[in-house]
DNA sequence: CCGTATCCTTCTAGATACTG
DNA sequence: CAGTATCTAGAAGGATACGG
């Protein structure tokens, strides 16, 4: 597929500039990110409060806002076990789990950016904004592709 | 390279989540994508008064704010003539243009959303606010991949 | 031409208290 | 457990006027 969307057209340009833009906004909001990172990550539905643990720092108004608007925008699909005490649990759905090559292009040039700046890359707690003592270099190569 | 962030390791999944969202903060702002595809597309230093017209619905103080922070950020560089009338080019930087593929694979999720919704993507003009009377089918695929 | 300074409005995050 | 409702502070966006 070879949409170049570095074509100089200017009615194209706009059109570029308008799906990307659509794109960040649903990733917009303070813990999209860590939200989509960790149900990545969990490979499985994952309750609302065990999230609340993994989501680090978040509160319940602004994790549950956030999934509303996830869901809203076809990325995490909610499922409600109607039982007492109530159960809840959040997994991406197929477009969500389709973010993985994009967040993994964010993540390279986030390297590339540290490199190039050469310093310490102001490493933040997403939680707490402490910055992390601990340098940005990339873990080891050798991880499993993708344990099963 | 195999960085696999969606490895299981919590300490790496803060680390993964920390760098994507330190990266998509460099981005948010209202203008930033538009301003950084239109200067992907001039492949040439453009001036502060031709991008004020190429991008189509901000005004000055946003552009000059948007474009301090990118060029804060190292995405664009920023050179003056001195001369009067005063002259002001920008440019991407090396890291601008690496920002290249992370654009490119938010277009293709941006397309996919698109196909999977089935319906009108809601193309709106990212200047007004309304909605651009043109269905989201990808243009033409035997364009120039990019014209010298 | 390119930018700064002010002022105003709207949007967002978050603290806190309450409910089926 | 998993929400809702309310309130507040601050950030972001934007209109407008002025300056080198």
């Amino acid at each position: 597929m070879k949409r170049d969307w570095r074509n100089g057209n200017p009615e194209q340009q706009l059109f570029w500039a308008t799906a990307t833009c659509e794109t960040l906004r649903v990733l917009e909001g303070k813990w999209k990110i860590v939200i989509i990172v960790q149900l990545f990550a969990a490979k499985a539905p994952v309750r609302f409060s065990e999230l609340e643990k993994r989501v680090v720092g978040v509160n319940q108004k602004m994790l549950i806002q956030q999934l509303k608007e996830l869901e809203k925008d076809g990325i995490v699909a909610r499922t409600v076990y109607p039982q007492v005490p109530p159960k809840v649990e959040y997994a991406l759905t197929e477009l969500g789990r389709a973010l993985g090559p994009s967040i993994e292009s964010l993540i390279n040039w986030a390297f590339l950016k540290c490199e190039m700046s050469g310093g310490t890359p102001q490493q933040v707690d997403a939680a707490t904004g402490a910055v992390v003592g601990r340098q940005l270099s990339p873990p080891t190569e050798t991880l499993e592709p993708r344990p099963k």
